[in-house]
DNA sequence: GCGACAG
DNA sequence: ATCTTGTCGC
């Protein structure tokens, strides 16, 4: 993959200095686009997370499914020793060396992935969605199942009902009611993709569950349930 | 200075 | 995220 030589630069291993993290992500921040440039996808993709060893293995699973059907076609998973403690704001630089490594073993790359986590609703603009975003140049969704930043008015009880998540005065994301009597989800850009268009595509990536079936996959195969 | 804080 | 059984509610 070309983007693999972007790595080092774009997720350095960790030091310990939280300064420069930071800095980095606001610098990259600068990178996120929201306009959607790309034709709807075939094949889209679903990334997430799981610890083995007590915390000491990173273990990450993608999955690709079919666009359309939301049937998964193939997984990877990639397990590395976990390098750095979880830091609100700074989930990006420990998860994400794992999630570029199972990527990429993916028989083919998707045209959309979707994060477990947040996208531009962060701190500093760039959750681990709009991170892995700007690396691989992929468009991404961000879908967290609670809020890091900002607030939002009350939401109604039917799936699609959805409110704007705000933030230092701008809307920044979509609080989502996927379902019926469900905590709602917390979805947003990403890259290559606008807040309507992220909000849009979580919901119809959703079925029967809370979670779109990208998401669900993913984490099953990332906690090693799948 | 005092909380809040994705996974 | 993970440690962990049964249990309350739709």
């Amino acid at each position: 993959m070309d983007w693999m030589t972007t790595i080092a630069d774009a997720v350095p291993a960790w030091d310990g200095d939280v300064a420069k993290a930071r800095a980095l992500q606001s610098t990259l921040a600068g990178q996120v686009s929201l306009v959607e440039d790309f034709a709807e996808p075939a094949r889209i993709a679903g990334v997430d997370v799981g610890f083995e060893e007590q915390g000491a293995i990173t273990r990450a699973a993608a999955v690709l499914l079919d666009a359309r059907s939301l049937q998964p076609l193939a997984h990877a998973l990639a397990r590395l020793p976990t390098r750095m403690p979880y830091i609100p704001g700074l989930l990006s630089f420990r998860e994400l060396p794992a999630v570029l490594q199972a990527l990429a073993g993916l028989p083919e790359q998707p045209g959309l992935v979707f994060v477990d986590g947040q996208g531009i609703a962060h701190p500093r603009g760039l959750g681990i969605a709009a991170h892995l975003g700007v690396i691989t140049g992929l468009p991404t969704i961000g879908v967290a199942k609670t809020i890091l930043v900002g607030t939002h008015a009350p939401l109604g009880e039917q799936r699609g009902d959805s409110v704007p998540l705000l933030f230092k005065g701008r809307a920044v994301g979509t609080v989502l009611r996927s379902k019926p009597k469900v905590r709602p989800l917390i979805v947003s850009p990403g890259h290559r993709v606008s807040i309507e268009g992220a909000a849009r595509r979580v919901l119809a990536g959703c079925t029967r569950y809370r979670l779109p079936e990208a998401t669900r996959w993913a984490d099953k195969l990332a906690s090693r349930r799948g």
